[in-house]
DNA sequence: ATGTACAGTCGAACCGGTTCGATAAATTAT
DNA sequence: ATAATTTATCGAACCGGTTCGACTGTACAT
C-alpha cells in the first residue's frame, strides 16, 4: 500500500505538503496541489484510516449496541442504520449484549477503545442498576428504544404508552373487560411504559388492573408460551391478551394454538410491533407498530449531528418520540358471550 | 486514558521494558514484571488497540459481509458469529451489500483499511463477474453460503443439491409430476446448485425439466409473489412448487393465498431454510433447513485458525459442507386428482 | 586474570498519518 | 531601498504502541 511518504517523494515535496494538499487545498500553491493530487491518484494512494484514527482520536465507525440481533425489530433497525451510515461514509461496529448489563459495559469499552465516532445504544440496563458507563461516556451517544431519564442523552423512541393504550382501547371497545397483559420486567423502560398505557386505559374505563393481570414474559417467546399455557390452565381465563412485543404475541399465539383455543373467537390477541410475513400468520395479529425506518433514520441523523459538533459546545439533549400505527389484523373479536 | 509512558514513568523503567513485561513476561526480571503489572493495573492501563493495530497491521475485529441482514438466515448466522467472535475477543464489523457487487468491493476495501484480522464473506458476485477483489485479498477470508470454485479459499456451506433433491423427491413420492421451481439467477452459486438438485431428481424419475419450469425469483419475496400470480394465471398450472429459499416460499404462499388457491389441497409448496415463527404460518411450509448454528461455528473456527496461522505457510483451503435437514410441515399433499 | 555467554534493560526507529512553528521567498507598504 | 506582510513549504513533534540492536553487569569457563 502506498503511503504519504511515497507520494511526497514522487512529487518532490515534503510529506506535510502532501497532507496539506489533500486536506486543506487552499494552503498550497495550485500547481503543487495538482501535482500531488495527480500522483496520489496515479499510485492509488489513500490515507490509512488507522493512522488517522490514532492521530485524531476518532475513527469512521459508529457502534451499534442492541440486546438481540435476532429480533426482527432490531434486524430492521440495523439494516436501516447501516444504510444511513454507509451514505455518511461510516461503517457499523455491531454488538449484541444478549440482555447482560456486564456485557454491555464490556462492549462499550471495547467500542470506545476502537475510537468509534459515536454509539447508538439500546441499553439492557434496568432501572436501579448502574448506568455510569453511559453517563460517563465521553463520546456522542444516542439512546434508542430504551430510555433512561435524567441521563442527559439524546433519545429516539416510540410512544410506548400510546401503543399499549391504543391496543387496550380497541379491546375495550369490542367489549372485553377481562384483559391480561404479557409484558417485560418493570425495570425495563419500554415494558414499564407499555404497562402504564395498559393500566391507565383500563382505569379510565373503570376497570382496576390487579397485579396478577400483568405477567412478566421477559420479552421472550418461550416465556410467553409457558405463561400463556399456565394462564389458560387456571380457572379465570381472560378474554383478551395484550402482548408487549411481537415475539411475546407470537409465543402466546403458539400456546393458544396448541391449547386449541381459537383466536379470535375464544380469545383476542393484540401485540406491539410487526414481524416479517405477519400477513401469513393466521390470524394476522392486530398490532401497534413502530415506524422503524423513521426511528432508525432519526437516530442516525442525531448521532451524526452530535459527531459533527463534537468538541464545540453541545446542544441540549434532544428527545424524539414517534407515534406507533395501529395495524388491524384478524386476531380480535367480541368476547364470547358468557 | 493512561498510556504506556505513564506506566513507565511510575515504575521507573523504560517504555520498552513495560511493553516487554506485558507481552513477553519471561524477558524481564520477575521483580520488575511484578512492579510493572501492579502499577499498570492500579492506574487501569490497557494498551490502545488502535496503536497496536497501526504497528502490527491487524486489528481485533473480523469483518462479516452479507447480502441482506434482514433475511433471517443471515440474521441467525450473524448472531452466532458474533457470539463466537466475542469469545475469541474479537468484535464484528458488519456490512450489507444489498446484492451489489460494486458495493461489496467498496466494503471489502473499507474493511481491509480497518485492518480487520479476517473476513467472513457471503459474496453476491455472480459466475462470470470479476472476483479479483476476493482472489487478491491478502488476508484470511472464509466464504460461506456462496461458493466460488477455483478461488482457493476456505468455504463453509450446505449441500444445496441435496436440499433441493430431498424436497423434490418428497413431492415425487406424493405423486406430483408437474413441478415448478422458483429459484434465483443461475449466476448465483446456491441457486445453480439448488436447480441442479431439482433437475437431477426429476430426470431420475423420468421427467424432463423444461427451462420454463425454473423461474428466477431473485431470492426476493416480492418477485416470488409476482411470478406465482402470473404462473397460476396461465393455462398449465403446476401441482407443486419448489421454492429455492425461505423468502421465496413465503412470497409464493402469500400469492396462493391471495388467489384463493388452497395449499396443500390444490398446490403443494416446499422451500429451503426456515423462518422464525414458521410454526405459526398456515400451512407450515415443509422445508430443507440448513443447520445455521453449525455453519456459523464452523466458519468462525476456520477463520480463527487462518488468523492464527497467518504468515506461516498456510494449510490447504478447506471445504466444509453440512447436510440440510428435512422438516415436515403441512404444505404438501397428493396432487388433486385430475 | 581474561574471555565468553547471557540476562536484563534501554534508546531509537518504526507504523502512517496531522499539525504547529519556523523559514525562506515573494509581494506589498512605507 | 528597506521594512512589513503574506504566501508556500518544510522539519519536527506527536498519537501510543512494538521491536531490534546495543549496552551494562554478573556468572561461568578457560
Amino acid at each position: 500500500m502506498a503511503t504519504i511518504r511515497d507520494v511526497a517523494r514522487m512529487a518532490e515535496v515534503s510529506i506535510s505538503t502532501v497532507s496539506l494538499a489533500l486536506n486543506d487545498p487552499d494552503r498550497v500553491k495550485p500547481e503543487t496541489r495538482e501535482k500531488v493530487l495527480k500522483i496520489a491518484s496515479s499510485i492509488g494512494y489513500s490515507a490509512d484510516p488507522i493512522a488517522q484514527t490514532l492521530k485524531s482520536g476518532r475513527s469512521k465507525m459508529i457502534g451499534v449496541v442492541v440486546t438481540d440481533i435476532n429480533n426482527p425489530f432490531f434486524g430492521n433497525l440495523l439494516h436501516e442504520i447501516e444504510q444511513q451510515a454507509y451514505k455518511d461514509n461510516y461503517m457499523v461496529l455491531l454488538s449484541d449484549t444478549g440482555g447482560d448489563p456486564a456485557r454491555e459495559l464490556a462492549i462499550m469499552n471495547h467500542m470506545a477503545g476502537q475510537r468509534v465516532a459515536g454509539i447508538l445504544l439500546s441499553t439492557c440496563v434496568q432501572e436501579g442498576q448502574s448506568i455510569e458507563h453511559i453517563r460517563q461516556l465521553k463520546m456522542p451517544c444516542v439512546l434508542f428504544d430504551q430510555q433512561f431519564d435524567s441521563l442527559g442523552r439524546d433519545f429516539v423512541g416510540s410512544d410506548n404508552e400510546l401503543a399499549a393504550a391504543m391496543l387496550t382501547r380497541h379491546l375495550l371497545e369490542l367489549g372485553h373487560r377481562d384483559i391480561c397483559m404479557l409484558g417485560g420486567a418493570t425495570g425495563i423502560f419500554t415494558s414499564r411504559m407499555r404497562a402504564n398505557g395498559f393500566i391507565d386505559t383500563m382505569r379510565a374505563a373503570g376497570i382496576e388492573v390487579r397485579p396478577d393481570m400483568i405477567l412478566d414474559a421477559e420479552y421472550r417467546a418461550d416465556r410467553a408460551y409457558d405463561i400463556t399455557l399456565k394462564l389458560f390452565a387456571g380457572q379465570r381465563r381472560p378474554t383478551a391478551i395484550v402482548a408487549a412485543s411481537n415475539v411475546i404475541a407470537l409465543g402466546a399465539l403458539q400456546a393458544l394454538k396448541d391449547l386449541a383455543i381459537d383466536c379470535p373467537e375464544d380469545v383476542s390477541l393484540v401485540g406491539i410491533d410487526d414481524v416479517p410475513w405477519s400477513g401469513l400468520i393466521v390470524p394476522k395479529i392486530t398490532s401497534a407498530v413502530q415506524q422503524i425506518d423513521l426511528l432508525a433514520r432519526k437516530a442516525s441523523q442525531m448521532l451524526m449531528r452530535r459527531i459533527a459538533e463534537y468538541g464545540k459546545d453541545a446542544a441540549q439533549p434532544e428527545t424524539c418520540i414517534f407515534s406507533p400505527k395501529l395495524v388491524m389484523g384478524g386476531s380480535t373479536a367480541k368476547p364470547p358471550s358468557s
